[in-house]
Formats: structure tokens, sequence, C-alpha cells
DNA sequence: CGAACCCATTTTGTATACAATAAGCTGATC
DNA sequence: GATCAGCTTATTGTATACAAAATGGGTTCG
């Protein structure tokens, strides 16, 4: 954790994102040693780590893997999620407070912003908009659990790659819902505020389906 | 994991299931080294997963304290079960197959056997049967992510107390529910499905929180 | 020619030793 | 008398050494 710990866990998860180590591979623990700098204890507290995370497997005395992922999962993943951040805004609308709306505005205006000035990094600014907007409403759930278990599956789906699939309509369609789901929110209609949220995930999933339908079509014709 | 990794694991769960360790107590890992009878590496392994398990909780450099649990806990862990087991019925009922009604009926018939017979361990068997069932449907749903996510709630649920509280009653408008899920899954009914395990899950949370009404009772009138 | 067994090597699992950091305590100073 | 500094001790974090287990290859036997 505090030092090495932490390192290890990043340089891994990191070299995961950039796809150095390739799904099904095995990961030698004194390899990533000798590649992050450091001894075989911190990598192996890295590894649980990543394996809770569900980015590797691990077998008992058989070694970490390196996870294979099908489309199955992807969608899997996209329904959960649509599922408890769903849940989720319905509890925020329960307890929404006048500040977190404010934030909320603050972060849409953001988006807005970004997207109309066609700047070189109006990515970046979305998904990290995108990102708190979500963690304003996930943590006026007010579940710690709640919180936790949609974190990992956030972090999952980023090492699916569904990110920077999203053209300028999607992004554009997305932040409509953030305002949409604003208004549910300060109106505390909690069934109003879970199906936005849920259309929101859905359609974050089809936006993504549809620019990875290549990649899907040759996976399968190898099967 | 192998062995000694293991057995500390279940060791420092049994105690703290047992309550040997309280609420927001701080375990240092070599008292628990000498307690396991194994050397603080695997002792490291299992707080970690413990922890993951939310059964403590982990300050870097501070150390692991007992997690300390709240009445507002248990609701919210209930009412997360109550969401996605019956998402998990849901989907069953899409993806049901002859052998696991048959497995179902087997589990249900297990249960009014123990209840009609009054033995003095029916309530192992119940258990025993009820852990058989909600796997079997969980399996059924075919979402490793939705099975991790809920052992870990029903896993936080065993650290809470919420077994050996319920009434001859209770068990068995429980089992019923159980039949009626079955006839849900049996007619491919996702909606029933999902309502009638939303309500199960509802009535076992009522069941133990009547239970608990004195101790909640006692600890709001500190406050 | 194939399969199974045994040995060498690699890799994971555990123990111990060492380093770094935090908690507690004594004593000095204001 | 209280507070803060510095030291001592306790505890966590990391490295290394050792033990156990698995993989892989080669040989032998059917």
């Amino acid at each position: 954790m505090s030092k090495a710990s932490e390192k290890a866990y990043r340089e891994i998860r990191e070299q995961l994102l950039r796809g150095t180590f390739k799904p099904g591979e095995r990961l030698i623990e004194d390899d990533l040693a000798s590649l992050c700098g450091v001894s075989r204890t911190p990598i192996r507290e890295a590894l649980r780590r990543l394996a809770s995370d569900m980015f590797v497997r691990q077998i008992p005395n058989h070694g970490t893997f390196v996870i294979e992922t099908s489309e199955h999962d992807v969608e899997d993943l996209f329904e959960l999620r649509a599922m408890l951040e769903g849940y989720a805004a319905a509890r925020a609308a329960h307890r929404v407070t006048a500040d977190a709306l404010a934030r909320l505005n603050e972060e849409i205006a953001r988006i807005d912003r970004a997207l109309s000035m066609q700047g070189a990094y109006y990515l970046d600014t979305f998904l990290d908009a995108n990102r708190s907007i979500h963690a304003i409403i996930i943590g006026l759930a007010g579940s710690e659990r709640l919180r936790l278990m949609l974190h990992s599956l956030t972090e999952q789906s980023v090492v699916l790659g569904t990110l920077h699939r999203y053209s300028m309509e999607d992004l554009k369609r997305s932040n409509e819902h953030h305002k949409e789901i604003m208004a549910a929110l300060r109106a505390g209609d909690a069934i109003w505020a879970q199906a936005i949220m849920t259309a929101h995930i859905h359609a974050a999933f089809r936006s993504f389906s549809r620019g990875e339908d290549d990649a899907v079509q040759d996976k399968e014709r190898k099967d």
C-alpha cells in the first residue's frame, strides 16, 4: 500500500490496460518483481488486489493469469451496472441535497463547454466530469457497499476497453441524460431517476457495442 | 491459499463470528500469527481477503480493525441482496433447466421434511438447503460477477449475526416462497420470479429485524 | 509408436530477518 | 501544571531465504 505495493499495483494495472500482458497469459511473480523493481511480497499483494478487481484470475499453486474476456462478459457487465446505478439514482432521489445538485450542475456545464468548444481534450474533460457525476450520485445513495460494487464494475469496464469508442453524438446524448437525471433528482422522483439512469447506461453499452462490431465478427469467425 | 493462508483465514473468520474479536478492535498481525500457528505472511493474505469480504477494515500503515456495524448497515445489506437476488431470479427464469428444477425440488422437500419432523438439527438442514437453493438460482443467472457480489453480501450478513433468529413460522413461510419461486421459474416468468424473490429477502429481513428490536431500542436510547 | 513415470527446473507458498513508520511515554521547558 | 520534543517500543511494510508443489522433458516400458 504505502509505496512498493501501490507502485506494483499501478504498474501491473497499466501494463494490463496497455495490452502488454495478453488475455490468458500467465504472470510470473519473479518477472513482475524485477519489472517493478520491488520484491515478490508487494507483488503478491498487488496481484491479490487485481484479482479482486477481476483484472486477473488466481488459481492456487498454479499462478495468476490475465483475465479472458468475451462479448457475453461485456453485456453482463453493463447490465449489472445499469441495474446498480439505476438503484443508486433511485436512492439518490430521496437523499439529494442542494449542494450536490449544484456540483452536478457544474460538471454538466463543464461537459457542455468542452463539447461545444471542440477542444483537443474534450474527451478527457468528458470522462473526468462523467466520473464526477456518477460519483456524486452514488455518494448520494449512501451505501458504501453499493459504491464498492459499482467501483469494481467500472474498473472492469476500463480493462475491457469500453472507453474512447463514443462518437460526438453519443457524448451529447449522454450529457442530455445527465441533465434529465438531475431534473429527476431535483424533483425527488426516484422512479424517473432510476429509469433514465438505466437508459443512460444501456445507451452507453449500445454505443460501445456498435463500435465493436468488426472485432466481434473477427473473433467469432475463428471459432 | 494452499494451507497456512486458508487455515489463517478460517481461524480468524471463526473468531470474528464467535465475537472473540470485538467491533472496532485492532488486530495485530503478530498475535494472529501465533494464534493460528503460522507466520505473518499468510496472515496478511488472510486479512486482505477478510477486508475484501468487508469483515475487517484496513488502514495503510495503521493496521486492520474489526468492522463496526450499524442497524443502517443491516438494512442496506438486505436491500442490496433483495435487488441482486431478484435480478438473479429474473435471469434464471430465462435460463432454467429441467435438471435445476429437479435439484431445487429436492432441496425444498428436504426442508419440508426437516421442519415437519421437528428434529434437533432442523435449522442446520434448513440453512444448508437454503444455501443450495439460492446457489442454484444464482448459478442459473449465469453471471460470475453477480455470483461473487451476492456471495460477498451473504458472507457479510453472516458476520452481522442475522442467522439463528428465525421462528418456525418464518422458516415455513420461507420455504413456501421457495416453492413459489420454483413455480415462477418453471413458468419462465421472469417478473414473477423477481417479485417473489425480492419479497422473500425482504421477509427475511423483517423477521431478523423483529427479533432485533430490543437491541435496537437499547442502542437508540443511548444517543 | 504411444503412454506413463521419474527427475530437473521453474514457480508458488511460507518463514524469517530487516527497514520504515507510527504510537506511547518520559522528561524537559515554558 | 500543561505541552511539546525526543526517544523508546510496538507494529506494519518489504526483502530475502527456504520449503513445497507443479510443469516440462526425457527415458523406459508396454
